[in-house]
DNA sequence: CCGGATCCCAAAAGATACTG
DNA sequence: CAGTATCTTTTGGGATCCGG
């Protein structure tokens, strides 16, 4: 019979595409930075720019867009004598944070066994 | 005074960087949901495609590549009659769970609020 | 059937310089 | 201070072909 292509899945899972689209909230080089930098509070641009030293202005100017876009940071314009903007993560942001601890943990058991950087 | 520039966070955190290199335990298209794909139990290669039908042959080829010299993902090879390959995820590769639904709730708010996938 | 090797193209990151 | 504009470079994914 043709019935044993094993247990394959089954309905038809909607996930595999919603796993990709929902990996694009924290895609691009260092947003995943941004965001942990952000986790104990309110920051500038340029604190950003030193919390991430290899970061680019321009690289950290469309992540922060983006991210505001996505809803996961909300930026607040101080008016003040030097004008400030602030960034903020939102509650939804905040609901990253441990999806990124994990990944750090995981991350470091992998380092610790030599397997992360050495390899490709 | 010049300390008051924010608490900006003491003493030099090993984080910033620490968090892009765990990030690339899961870089690369599509990586994610190898390993979401896997959550279930061991798969075979020609299974997987069909599990994420966009997919092609090279990049999940080589994205199995990548996780099984990551240690996320174990290859198992049973030269049978016709030969065949099993993928199945290792310890290690199922702490990535909780990270990934993590990210997916997140994602399936941004989604109701209609913010993922309008922009940019 | 499984998957490696090669070529090509698009997207994205980095550097630098410039503006409100 | 807080970005934006332009350019160049690199990465990485897709298609196809090829080998075991």
């Amino acid at each position: 019979m043709s019935l044993k292509v094993r247990i394959n899945r089954s309905p038809a899972p909607p996930e595999p595409c919603m796993l990709t689209e929902c990996m694009a909230v924290i895609a691009g080089a260092w947003a995943p930075n941004v965001i942990w930098c952000l986790r104990m509070g309110p920051r500038r641009f340029n604190e950003l720019r030193i919390d991430i030293p290899p970061i680019s202005a321009k690289v950290l100017s469309t992540r922060l867009s983006e991210l505001t876009e996505r809803g996961v940071v909300q930026r607040h314009v101080r008016d003040t004598s030097p004008p400030s903007v602030e960034y903020e993560l939102t509650e939804l942001g905040r609901e990253l944070l441990p999806a990124l601890d994990a990944i750090v943990k995981v991350g470091h058991k992998l380092k610790a066994r030599g397997q992360l950087g050495v390899n490709n």
